[in-house]
DNA sequence: TAGGCCATCTGGTCCT
DNA sequence: AGGACCAGATGGCCTA
């Protein structure tokens, strides 16, 4: 079995209408659809319509609910305090496979990528000799897909982490067997956090049960009767709202993943979602033109795996510095 | 302090 | 009919 065989052409390469994000390029929204591949909306909402926001939102209602904040007196004590004990990005998937602790490193890991010294690294990460920066370093690579000539990416057990030379896979590695994998434990930061589901769930209930509360108790006020939920009853709205602050956190949870799928400066540098989708179509870009060599003894195509590396790098770094001027 | 990023709420539209 | 999906609005947090 070849890479030929394989009903996904990993050959693939960008058509000449299709162009990956330009490492220094604004990514528009039509540009993310396009990566995306969002299907196009037949309806879309009328834009000149600007909505005023209801009165009866979670936030209103439920200081406890993540991010919220009494709307007349801005920041609550309730979210001064909560900052601290929960992530601002899920540690779980949504298959509840716990992550590794996620911190926000913003500023710190940027400091040291901007600097000339090494980033701290991750104990399951090499970096690549060759065409990639000091420091540059790549996922882990599990298994090696059967009849694959090259890794695939998956999902590592916890507390396992795995080494590869990418670079010496597509030299002598993986078309003949021999690249060099060797596997490390990592009992580091493999921490469980109760970040998952179930709390919103909990999130919820507790949102429920407090906004009947104050609701009960806003009666007082005034807002008793009063209504905008157009053909919705209020705890449908409810329930939609928590469905969607579901499925939000799903989709940001498959970002973590995909962070942890794609080369970084250090296992724990925050890269905002366009930044994670840049760095990601460049890296399956030069993945796809590793999986297309078939003779490295040809110099056009070693270069041109090269150009692919060298161009994720470019995304890599560039995605760095902007991330730091914010 | 401005701007970027993100979570959340909300309502419109599509899909099953 | 109800859930999923999507995008606009809003506010909080963080960084330069």
């Amino acid at each position: 079995m070849s890479v030929k065989d394989l009903p996904v052409d990993y050959r693939r390469s960008p058509s000449p209408g299709q162009s990956f994000p330009s490492p220094t390029g604004i990514v528009s929204k039509k540009h993310l659809c396009h990566l995306t591949e969002t299907p196009i909306r037949k309806n879309k909402r009328k834009r000149s319509e600007p909505k005023k926001r209801s009165d009866f939102s979670i936030k209103r209602f439920c200081p406890e609910s993540p991010g919220s904040a009494c709307s007349e007196s801005g920041r609550s004590e309730d979210t001064d305090i909560n900052v601290d004990e929960s992530p601002r990005v899920p540690s779980v998937c949504s298959n509840n496979v716990l992550l590794p602790e996620h911190t926000d490193t913003r500023g710190d890991n940027h400091s040291d990528s901007n600097s000339n010294s090494s980033p701290p690294a991750h104990p399951g990460l090499v970096m690549f000799p060759g065409h990639f920066p000091p420091g540059f370093m790549i996922p882990n690579f599990h298994y090696k897909h059967p009849g694959l000539p090259f890794p695939i990416p998956q999902p590592l057990p916890p507390g396992q982490l795995q080494r590869v030379d990418l670079l010496q896979s597509a030299t002598s590695g993986y078309r003949g067997g021999g690249g060099t994998i060797s596997t490390t434990n990592s009992n580091n930061n493999v921490k469980q956090t109760s970040m998952n589901n179930s709390s919103n769930k909990d999130t919820k209930s507790v949102s429920v049960e407090n906004e009947s509360d104050d609701f009960n108790e806003s009666s007082r006020g005034g807002r008793k009767n009063r209504k905008n939920y157009k053909n919705m009853t209020r705890e449908r709205r409810i329930e939609a709202n928590a469905r969607e602050r579901t499925r939000v956190h799903t989709i940001s949870a498959a970002f973590e993943s995909l962070r942890r799928a794609v080369p970084s400066y250090s296992y724990n540098q925050k890269l905002s979602k366009l930044a994670i989708l840049r760095i990601a179509s460049s890296y399956i870009m030069a993945l796809g033109r590793l999986a297309e060599i078939d003779n490295l003894d040809n110099s056009d195509e070693r270069s041109s795996f090269a150009n692919c590396v060298d161009l994720c790098t470019r995304t890599i770094q560039t995605e760095g510095r902007a991330r730091r001027r914010h």
